[in-house]
DNA sequence: TTGAATGAATTAAACGTTTGTTTGTTAAAA
DNA sequence: TTTTAACAAACAAACGTTTAATTCATTCAA
């Protein structure tokens, strides 16, 4: 079973490194992943996940997750081999769900450079805002340094891939000549991600601040995903622009 | 001893929040507090701020501080009560120390708006890159939610003491015509120590991408941490200012 | 349609460590 | 003498994991 899983894996790996893909083969392969997974495993990961986003990797227990997931604490061992590999099975999952959903924005036509970044902008938002808690996890584990390097490689391979996205979209409006020539890419990105980290992890003092205790949790959620984009894209168009003119 | 701390604590706590007070007084305070340490607690304290900045505060054992602290592990409890109370510990004596350097910016003179804005984002930066590993801590605390009411505390108030800054530094700009009317402070806010946040965690991919990798480790901090100066200002620069239109 | 056979799923209990903390004792300082 | 500092040892609880027994579902010959 688990062996399995492993080259189904290394399979997903494989493809989408060596060649680009159509989107059909990605969610059929995607599918064929999650099956290998049953019901009761999900289960667990999903729990897991909330768990550790919580109370973090060594904060909880497999005692935790089998009494949340409701299965006997053994099953962990049984299912994953190890509480280790169960996160490292929480990041094949969820990194192996977006590695490819980057690669359709380059494609779009008939769209200016900036909204083309735009795009990728609000691609980000909803990637995070729809997985705080595996994000939580993977900022935590940034923040580890060294400790799994398995986990590491993940992370590492989702930065260079986001990364070389941006990269690109950002060159392309530079040749076009709409976009500013000295820009530090990286810290962009950085302004990207740790924007929505932060706001991620703030959000609860965002709500007190501002007063919107007496919206519900669905209203606030939309409504600072919202303003995050708007200001995100406001802040990235007066960055690249080459409208004005910024020493 | 226990009772002696918490007393000057609520004393510096006690000041900070009804007045006004001179750097002086302030000196005085803290080297008073710092005095209720001994160098063998505080090397207790510092060795368990790196040792949970690396791998967290549950992925740490009193035995790995004690061993590396160089003291028998009853030590700690005798010390600080607790592994509980030893993390409390750590957080009153750096937010203390943070806790009053910021009033110093609104008494400035003979400045612009915006350079007053330039000198909190270096105040910032200075603190959160001076204190990684403190801010490490701080940064997956916020993350843990409701674990320690105790220091979910601090960190609320230190939050709400940047942001009335940033939010005097604002106003006082925008009622004197030179800002922009309708600026998000808290997305702001958000952005200034995200950007930080991420670009501390993500420091060494920075060097790998950018190919600094032949840099010394304090020549490296310097350029990123002139980089990230200049990159914020210019991102505060067009966003508050209001030379430029952005709807 | 039966019924033993096979293998996977599930369980309670136990495993050996490691955890944070306490104890009792000794050495030094006040 | 009394207090404080430091230590090795021991403590119970919690940890991740394994074991051994049992239930369940599926298969396949009778």
């Amino acid at each position: 079973m688990f062996v399995k899983i492993k080259q189904s894996f290394d399979f997903v790996f494989f493809i989408s490194y060596v060649c680009i893909v159509g989107l059909e083969i990605v969610s059929a392969v995607r599918k064929e992943m999650a099956m290998e997974y049953n019901a009761k495993q999900l289960q667990i990961i999903y729990v897991a996940e909330r768990l550790f986003a919580m109370k973090g990797f060594a904060g909880t227990s497999v005692r935790d997750i089998a009494q949340e997931a409701d299965v006997n604490v053994s099953m962990i061992s049984y299912y994953f081999g190890s509480k280790e590999k169960l996160i490292e099975a929480l990041f094949e999952l969820r990194t192996s769900e977006s590695r490819l959903r980057i690669e359709n924005i380059l494609l779009l036509e008939d769209l200016t450079h900036i909204q083309k970044v735009y795009i990728m902008i609000d691609s980000v938002l909803d990637r995070l805002w729809g997985n705080q808690c595996f994000h939580n996890i993977m900022m935590r584990e940034q923040l580890s340094s060294e400790r799994t390097p398995y986990i590491s490689q993940h992370i590492l391979e989702l930065k260079i891939k986001n990364g070389e996205l941006m990269n690109r979209l950002i060159t392309d409006g530079q040749t076009a000549g709409v976009f500013r020539k000295n820009i530090d890419l990286s810290l962009m990105t950085t302004t990207l991600y740790g924007t929505i980290n932060h706001a991620i992890a703030t959000q609860e003092f965002y709500r007190k601040i501002n007063k919107l205790e007496d919206l519900s949790e669905e209203e606030f959620r939309t409504l600072i995903k919202r303003r995050l984009s708007q200001h995100l894209k406001n802040l990235f168009k007066l960055t690249v622009s080459n409208e004005h003119n910024n020493q």
